[in-house]
DNA sequence: TATTGTTATACTCTATAACTATA
DNA sequence: TATAGTTATAGAGTATAACAATA
């Protein structure tokens, strides 16, 4: 039980980066608590939304569409396969590619998933406030955004 | 040279979580960027600052002050101690503890890295517009805060 | 030659358990 | 018994280089 000291952050207190990581973690321990025992991470709860939505994109689109490595793709989506949750096929017209899809399974467990995430971004939602969460995905994304 | 594609990202769009961490990627690349040649990761340059401000501190309250697990904080601290950044002390009364300080070099790097800073803080502002920033931080200290 | 996917690998970050020396 | 710091270690996440198969 520590009283809660008054230490001074400096210039910790106004910097952007140092917000943004301790509320990115806040709300990622959040999301974990919340998917623990489906055992799901942000970036496979990412691709697997990516994938209902576009079935039978490439690895490549949809490692870079969110940012991740293709090498480190690789693994990841493995993972995904082995639980039978999404499947590469292979794509007429180009034998190097394969188009990645969902599994009936990988649809199913989605649909649950959606709702754990429901209510964790419903939490998010409460500390905003009703006008306070379209407000801060307009500012991130001004921050994301590159120029 | 890919055509922006329309890929399709479901929820993720008005996901907290998924803005919140692109945009702390993005931010943290410029910071990245800006202090590639001086060798100094955000963890470090937040240690630097709180012990500019709270001289003296113990480690425990660095790390726990910063959110990083006291295990993880030694090696960290090894290297700003072996660069000659930042040194332990021993405190009176205490033999278990050690006090934490910069050096005086410690002092001088820190005074060049905030103006680097700075410049990279300007530029998140640039983005954000004048009232911006003081909203996002605002709305991302709600995320933060327990409750 | 260029592209898609892959392997191998390394480095950082983070997390846990167990230890020491002191209190 | 409890605390401050430390060690060892394992797991994610992320980065680069090089390769095979195909275009």
């Amino acid at each position: 039980m520590t009283i809660m000291s008054d230490i001074n952050l400096g210039p910790l207190t106004t910097l952007t980066g140092y917000a943004l990581r301790r509320a990115q973690v806040a709300v990622f321990q959040d999301f974990h608590a919340m998917m623990e025992h489906e055992d799901i991470r942000p970036a496979q709860f990412s691709v697997l939304e990516v994938l209902k939505h576009n079935p039978g994109l490439r690895q490549t689109q949809v490692s870079l569409t969110l940012g991740i490595k293709s090498a480190n793709f690789v693994p990841l989506f493995d993972a995904l396969e082995r639980r039978n949750l999404a499947e590469r096929r292979p794509i007429e017209g180009d034998r190097r590619a394969r188009g990645l899809f969902l599994t009936q399974l990988g649809l199913d467990t989605l649909t649950r998933l959606e709702k754990l995430v429901d209510q964790h971004e419903a939490r998010c939602e409460t500390k905003l406030g009703p006008t306070g969460k379209r407000t801060l995905l307009d500012l991130l994304h001004r921050l994301t955004e590159a120029r």
